[in-house]
DNA sequence: ACCTGAACACCGTTCAAGT
DNA sequence: ACCTGAACACCGTTCAAGT
């Protein structure tokens, strides 16, 4: 079967979930895919690419449906429902916001669900010239929870303290609170 | 003269200051100090640790000064002085960000500044049981504005697009929204 | 105690040459 | 068009051996 760029993102994406992003190399790739390292730069530029289409698959299974024409108080609950979906989206996956963080940086536009966050802010009833500033506001609290969450999975797999197995993390309430800390202050009259 | 770590440690934070984090290698750092790489193993542990001091060393220079007993007024005006300053002395290093961030997963209380803006955020009228996620909120705004701003100079040096050369950066003006937002939403009664 | 020399097991990227 | 083979210029870490 020939090799496809599509391909080649699944297996990366595959990797980074099931190993991280230290074991993510491009000649770790080439031999999952049972193929030389340079048939890789057939299919894509280079490594910091391939990165971006893997964020983007990351946030691709995301429900980006923004509600029509909503008013305020819908549309602020719609924010809260986006940034605690891509958030869970982000938990699992190893290293994730370093790779969303990157993709970014390098190209905005391949992340479409973080611009309909951007929408609904702003009908939520952020200020039209700060609903870009909010947007950045909520996807770093998102990055810095997961990153945080990750963290605190990786030193418990390392010192063996399982701490709460059932329930909901703490780490979730807390970014519940910091949401609404957010959301509360950028509708605040100002 | 004898190779210390205080020098190992100076000379990444010099090597980070003018090149980067991606030329922040231990063979670099060996070659910039005129030694072989295996003397470095002598005085540092592994890369990870040095990263931690170089982190530590970037906040160091930063007052840590927090006002005995202040009311909550002069606290919030003290978590916007202490968080703008910090902005400030990581805005010039390149990758600062990454830095703190991985020194803070790894070894949180390395980082002297960040314990004061906890307890200043508290005094502030940040209820007890919130004032680490507070904390939280605060620093991932200043990382995220950080990287945010480095990555906007960057562009600019290499489109050749130097925008508005007087006036303070418009990073800044976003910083100090945010900041707002979050004090204004934190300090809410809840 | 402190450092050298050399090795081990890796990286990302390029590119002539093959099919 | 798509891939191999091989090279180039790097990495972090370890460790016997030297002084």
């Amino acid at each position: 079967m020939a090799l496809t760029r599509e391909h080649v993102v699944g297996t990366a994406v595959s990797v980074l979930r099931d190993f991280g992003l230290a074991d993510l190399s491009m000649r770790r790739l080439a031999r999952e895919l049972d193929v030389q390292v340079g048939a890789l730069y057939w299919h894509v530029k280079n490594k910091q690419e391939l990165l971006v289409d893997v964020a983007a698959q990351l946030l691709g299974d995301i429900p980006a449906e923004v509600p029509r024409s909503p008013d305020p108080a819908t549309a602020r609950t719609a924010v809260v429902q986006l940034a605690t979906a891509i958030r869970s989206a982000l938990v699992p996956v190893p290293d994730s916001a370093e790779v969303i963080q990157l993709a970014q940086s390098l190209q905005p536009a391949a992340l479409a669900p973080l611009t309909g966050l951007r929408d609904l802010l702003e009908t939520a009833g952020v200020g039209a010239g700060h609903s870009a500033w909010a947007q950045h506001l909520v996807l770093n609290h998102i990055l810095g929870s997961v990153a945080a969450e990750q963290e605190r999975a990786r030193l418990e797999s390392v010192e063996g303290d399982p701490a709460a197995p059932g329930g909901p993390p703490l780490g979730a309430e807390a970014f519940a609170w910091g949401l609404e800390v957010i959301l509360d202050g950028a509708l605040l009259p100002r």
